[in-house]
DNA sequence: TCAAGTAATTGTCCAGGACAAATATGAACA
DNA sequence: TGTTCATATTTGTCCTGGACAATTACTTGA
């Protein structure tokens, strides 16, 4: 049984670390340790992509990775976030723990279910506003800690986007101002953010246009104004690399007419300070407020 | 008025090619040639990667770089593969020609209902066999010759996308063998295959769970596992680098349990010989066959 | 016309250096 | 004790220029 081995592209796939991190890495801290394919090639175990992936996890929380380096294997799981402490699990109500626990089983249908019918509860609004965030962050955070998959959250996913879409097609298409075009830039891959904000919006009235995830900042620009859209919203995951946001929303800025306003969400831009311009959204509530500053503002057209 | 610049990152970003690629385009062959920006860093003019856009959709199209970057500009556009004769367009019939149409209107909500009402037209099974595809390739081939832009081609996707997954939510969930597992590779974001895919499966009674796109190999293995599928299956577009397909398919191959199938379908498998032990999928039909035939293989378990 | 061998093309890897931006640390001060 | 500012360290990304295997094109001979 000869073990897996990873090229130095593949890997980068999988953990969604450059080559050149991997490569300055290895020379500075001494690991990754890559063994040598025939030609000279780094050839990455499974054990140590597996570990790149916790480290990457890790630094996502905000620690560096010279420390993580240093710090012995065993440790290392024990530096993720605190467990979550009886309290916030009990505010949080069950439906968080309820539905990690289904994840874990693959259940499937009963994830489903068990989420359709928080929302009929609930009412779509509310939904949104106080589960669905709620629920991405426990994912996030149980990912984080390692008691649940990549795959296992693929599925989450997969699953509340399902009823997102199925919640907003059912609503009446919104036809009023303002115009919203949603989508997210290109390395960032997660939708349900935009979901979210797509439902919220349309249930105020607004008209929503979705491009999808990954737009390049070009074609923003030329949906923006094929559209003539009053927004451009923007959502940015935790996993996003940080010192990328202001850049690109600086540039992206730049591109668009001063009259059109940008927003930017999610967990990626909640420690920012907002650049000129552009909104920061740090939570779904505030997307309503935005939206009631932008109706109050522009009262008659 | 000082023009755009883009770094090597953004380029690689806005284009998809990386950055090796450019430097060595550089070095080779003078194109681009990127202005420096104060700390001697390359600083792309929009011009040139626009031009970089056009190379890559005409490499698509079988063309290589050395030849295209010896190409005058304004010879470049006319490389680009003959416009649809009037015969073929009339055979894919007024749907395709319409949606594209529409597309170029940006005129989401009468886009929607074109499809909506196609898919109710025709029954989701033959909505899928024969309109989802055809209509797919009409909107790729006219980004290739440039007719539409990136960001109307996602509008496109996204309302499909919509229209497919409201089908598969309203159809009894599929209970019965086989069990599949749906999902593409990293670097692949193309969710419509899946998605048609799926819709034909669940129709045929089969169970389904997607895992939406990009999902790493291990955890490919993990969830196959996990859920005990009888098959894995994975869409790859034709925008997938076709190097890549066989080895990634035989390293999957080896990581899943021989008894577990491996079918891969889409248009970038069209011209590659099957690997041993996976089964390609060139069109869906073939996968209403390769679901009979796996029944009439397992008549009772 | 086809097959087989040779030549050119092309993407991706490598090493190791450099540097600006982000972050941490410590000193001086209120 | 707490805060501000300057200095030191850390870190990601860029650079050059070389190498090579794999793919594709071309040539030659049957």
């Amino acid at each position: 049984m000869n073990k897996t081995l990873l090229s130095i592209a593949a890997v980068e796939r999988e953990t969604g670390l450059g080559k050149d991190t991997l490569r300055v890495w290895e020379r500075r801290y001494g690991f990754p340790r890559p063994e040598r394919d025939q030609h000279g090639e780094r050839a990455y175990p499974l054990e140590q992509v597996e570990k790149l992936r916790l480290i990457k996890r890790l630094m996502g929380q905000g620690w560096r990775p010279g420390r993580l380096m240093a710090t012995p294997d065993e440790d290392l799981a024990s530096l993720a976030g605190p467990a979550e402490t009886p309290v916030a699990a009990e505010d949080k109500g069950a439906l968080a723990a309820g539905v990690v626990e289904l994840i874990r089983s693959h259940d499937t249908p009963a994830l489903a279910s068990a989420l359709r019918q928080a929302l009929h509860r609930q009412g779509l609004q509310q939904f949104v506003l106080e589960s669905v965030s709620a629920l991405n962050r426990a994912v996030g955070e149980a990912w984080m800690r390692g008691e649940i998959q990549v795959f296992e959250e693929h599925l989450y996913t997969e699953q509340m986007q399902a009823l997102l879409r199925q919640a907003i097609a059912s609503l009446p298409p919104g036809t009023g101002r303002p115009r919203v075009l949603l989508t997210t830039v290109p390395e960032e891959q997660h939708v349900l953010g935009i979901l979210m904000t797509e439902a919220l919006l349309t249930l105020e009235g607004a008209s929503c246009v979705s491009l999808g995830t990954q737009t390049p900042l070009a074609d923003i620009r030329q949906a923006a104004l094929a559209h003539r859209a009053d927004i451009v919203a923007l959502s940015f995951s935790a996993a996003f690399p940080q010192r990328q946001v202001l850049p690109l929303l600086a540039k992206l800025r730049e591109m668009l007419p001063a009259a059109m306003e940008i927003w930017a969400g999610g967990a990626g831009v909640e420690r920012l300070g907002a650049p000129d311009g552009v909104r920061l959204i740090t939570d779904l509530a505030q997307a309503m407020q935005a939206l009631a500053d932008w109706r109050s503002d522009m009262p008659a057209d």
